[in-house]
DNA sequence: GCGAGACGGATTGTATGCCATACATATCGG
DNA sequence: CCGATATGTATGGCATACAATCCGTCTCGC
């Protein structure tokens, strides 16, 4: 019988502290990482918290000036569409392999989820709609039967969190939100891939439509 | 006027050379990798060893067991079908993208391109099909104007280069692969994206019908 | 007054040594 | 043959040291 491992390393700890704060907006875009100010903050040596950085650093999160250091990667209205393309295409992927693939059980999950998810836009608590959405994300991803697009949509949702904040803070977007995702629950439910395909990829071009006006105003 | 960086730094360089050694085979799947012994290799400290390593690490070439180190990762064939997947999804993305946007410089680039490759196909010689075919994606990629796709690939690619070097060592797909690209650039060319994405996800498609077998005989 | 160059502080890049801990294996006693 | 113990190996983590580089500032000479 395995014990639970109590610590996990400390530069992993250290790397989900940065990445929180970074995709937190706790830490500006193009604000500076100086390594030391780092140790201070979180009571570790300097080699952990380097090994942490060079995490972020192959995630994208930030990005090494040369002799300088790193800071925070600033976010271009290119890199922001890209990252929209992206996602609208793996999203997509992911909910058609979820209606060709899903158990019934699955299903029946990712209703149950879309149902809360629902409720947490009428109530309009923006924390409660990212927890739910994360989780109606996961079961859509342990579904589709890929092992690859969760990692790689974490990565890359992680650099536009902050966009994502700010447009989900406005509720105007809200009813054709939850309607689009609704649309995703019944192709799927359906088990019409296709339509789940151009269903999903729908749903996060009108995202992306909502959000990227936000980055240069 | 800025001179030239002359060297990257030692972790970088020692992160090229581990995956180098990864990608081309002379490290197995499922082979651990001793901190003390790759310093002893390539002459480094064990400080840029290991966030050479924590980079390969966060790209998924080498995984971590606790208190035991790091493996070189294994493939399952499951993981190898998601890549094959995802591939098709963001390669179509990206041909799409270049029909719609490129220049006509960046279009006959590709086709120049194209042309290199069916003469390197014709004369034979793996090592320079893959070369080309680097460059042939280097452009469908610069003409895209997504900038996160490439990122994405390289990374996903790297696990499944074993796999890529024995499909491609067999000749007997060669024909079929070279005519599915020219059935891309001809979509390309008409500036027809749908036709292009269709044609590159096909290509795709057949690429891992071709070499998924090869996993588990 | 003003530009060029020297200087010094700050920060990264790299190396080294050390200790604690976890795991695997060998050894020894029964 | 079996189980407990000892030992070796490797990672996880830390502190320190020092060179290279960059950047801002200050001074000196004109």
């Amino acid at each position: 019988m395995r014990v639970a491992q109590v610590a996990a390393p400390v530069r992993t700890q250290v790397a989900e502290r940065l990445r929180a704060a970074i995709t937190g907006g706790r830490f500006a875009p193009g604000q500076r990482l100086v390594e030391k100010d780092l140790c201070a903050l979180m009571e570790v040596s300097r080699a952990s918290v380097r090994e942490a950085l060079r995490h972020l650093e192959a995630e994208g999160l930030v990005v090494n000036v040369p002799n300088r250091g790193l800071v925070v990667s600033r976010l271009t209205a290119r890199d922001a569409a890209s990252i929209y393309e992206v996602r609208g295409m793996l999203e997509a992927l992911a909910t058609k392999l979820f209606a060709a693939r899903a158990t019934e059980e699955q299903l029946a999950a990712l209703e149950a989820s879309v149902d809360r998810l629902g409720a947490a836009y009428a109530s309009g608590n923006v924390e409660q709609i990212i927890e739910i959405k994360k989780e109606f994300y996961n079961i859509l991803f342990a579904g589709s039967g890929n092992s690859v697009i969760p990692s790689i949509l974490r990565t890359v949702n992680a650099r536009i969190t902050q966009l994502r904040r700010v447009s989900l803070s406005s509720p105007a977007r809200w009813p054709a939100s939850i309607g689009e995702i609704r649309a995703m629950l019944d192709a799927v439910k359906r088990r019409d891939p296709e339509a789940a395909f151009r269903a999903a990829l729908d749903h996060v071009q009108r995202a992306a439509e909502a959000a990227l006006p936000l980055l240069e105003p």
